[in-house]
DNA sequence: TCTGGGGTCCTAGGACCC
DNA sequence: TCTGGGGTCCTAGGACCC
């Protein structure tokens, strides 16, 4: 029997959303690059020339706009459908180096490379980043450490150091370059160690990688928590997170959107719930799940200080657990009337379906009606179908209104270019 | 003078992630 | 004028119980 140390890759898009935009629009691929959150908000992705030219992550694109467009900067919508096939078709290729990936996120994977120690791995990264590259056409750079933690860092480094050229094996280091690595890197960059703990640790002397890494973990647990004392041991090489191959199924389903302008009315309000709810209900029915309860949340614009500030969310508890989107707008609709104040200027609406548990798994009571459970169960059925088949919002509640004045704003919206074949993109030979 | 203590459950809020 | 959305985990503190 051979025990080898655990091995775990990281790969990770380069700049997926803008990544994805310049592949089917070869005329951005040397301009700088922005896409837009939900609303036309925030930047939420920037391409290598837009981080070039200083546009921060995060950023309110009104404050920037003018002068970025004079410097060239194309603004995008961002258009999930897209990022969401490109991002299975990364998976794909993927899942051919490894039997086992847990996908992180929708431009993150962990590959469980543990085995694979008779290959070489650096070369077995730049295979991957090949393949990537070829049959999707976007840039990845791969990290490969025994611990997640670790592998997300060697990802970081072969993104931002030219010398390992899109892929960093930590283990293949020396000592002294690794040691050299992590004194060169602050400890924002690690895994977990967000603002407020950055701003912590430095009060206590810790601002770099290799200073966390060495500090006493118990210590680490007592100063702050046991979520940081799992990342210095793993920063050490100790691995305290598991791979998730399988998705654990969710504990909750959220859908809340700020509007495209702000609203007053009940009717509105209680349409955009109508429609937020009715978008988690179908969430819950494809996960095969029945929600136990219902969170309705409302709340006016905290950027305008001047404006009355509301803000208020409510859960109730259903008598039994539904995924039945009619009877979920019911009680979404009665929560929302309960902590409506008029008057306001709403910024916000949204739901949560909470306490899931998988369909069918309760026990029937005293006042279950089957026939009428039965009828709704084929009724929702048959919608799901119907709006798999001639696109989202075919048949939907009545309640989830038709104005819809409330809705997104999306400008600057990218074509479908896989998903649609209205969209599909054109190439032209001569 | 002197007013228990420990366990469990729930919720709200904080922190992080992409 | 214009500042995203969807998720997880952990902790502290209150309520309640014996």
């Amino acid at each position: 029997m051979h025990t080898s140390t655990p091995t775990v890759a990281l790969v990770d898009c380069n700049n997926f959303y803008a990544s994805c935009e310049k592949l089917f629009a070869p005329k951005l691929a040397s301009r700088p690059v922005v896409v837009l959150s939900n609303n036309d908000g925030c930047v939420v992705a920037r391409s290598a020339e837009a981080k070039a030219l200083g546009i921060a992550m995060g950023v309110p694109w009104f404050k920037i706009a003018e002068q970025a467009l004079q410097h060239g900067v194309v603004a995008l919508s961002s258009n999930y459908a897209l990022y969401a096939d490109m991002s299975n078709r990364v998976v794909d290729v993927l899942s051919g180096f490894t039997p086992e990936l847990e996908v992180y996120s929708i431009d993150e994977s962990f590959l469980n490379l543990s085995g694979f120690a008779h290959l070489d791995l650096a070369a077995y990264g730049q295979q991957i980043r090949q393949r990537v590259a070829r049959w999707v056409g976007l840039p990845v750079c791969v990290g490969i450490a025994p611990t997640k933690t670790l592998a997300k860092l060697a990802n970081h480094f072969a993104k931002k150091r030219p010398i390992f050229d899109g892929v960093c094996h930590l283990d293949r280091l020396d000592e002294t370059t690794r040691k050299q690595l992590f004194s060169e890197t602050a400890v924002n960059e690690v895994w977990g160690v967000g603002g407020r703990i950055t701003a912590r640790l430095a009060e206590l002397g810790i601002e770099t990688v290799e200073v966390l890494r060495t500090a006493d973990p118990e210590w680490i647990r007592q100063h702050f928590s046991v979520v940081l004392e799992r990342t210095v041991r793993e920063l050490n090489g100790t691995a305290c997170l598991a791979l998730e191959t399988i998705a654990p199924p969710k504990k909750q389903i959220m859908a809340s959107r700020s509007f495209g302008s702000a609203v007053f009315h009940l009717i509105e309000l209680r349409e955009a719930i109508a429609h937020h709810i009715s978008r988690a209900a179908e969430k819950l029915r494809a996960q095969g799940a029945e929600a136990g309860a219902v969170t309705v949340m409302i709340r006016t614009n905290p950027f305008k200080p001047t404006d009355p500030q509301y803000q208020r969310s409510v859960t109730v508890p259903l008598a039994h657990p539904t995924a039945d989107t009619l009877e979920l707008v019911e009680t979404a609709a009665a929560v929302l009337k309960r902590i409506y104040r008029p008057g306001l200027a709403y910024h916000k609406a949204g739901v949560m379906l909470s306490e899931l548990q998988p369909a069918g798994a309760r026990q029937c009571d005293l006042f279950d009606h089957p026939t009428q459970d039965a009828r709704r169960h084929a009724t929702m059925q048959a919608m799901d179908a119907i709006n798999q088949k001639w696109g989202r919002g075919t048949l939907r509640a009545a309640a989830a209104g038709r104005a819809q004045g409330w809705q997104m704003r999306r400008e600057r919206l990218s074509p479908a270019y896989t998903t649609s074949w209205a969209e599909l993109p054109i190439a032209l030979a001569r």
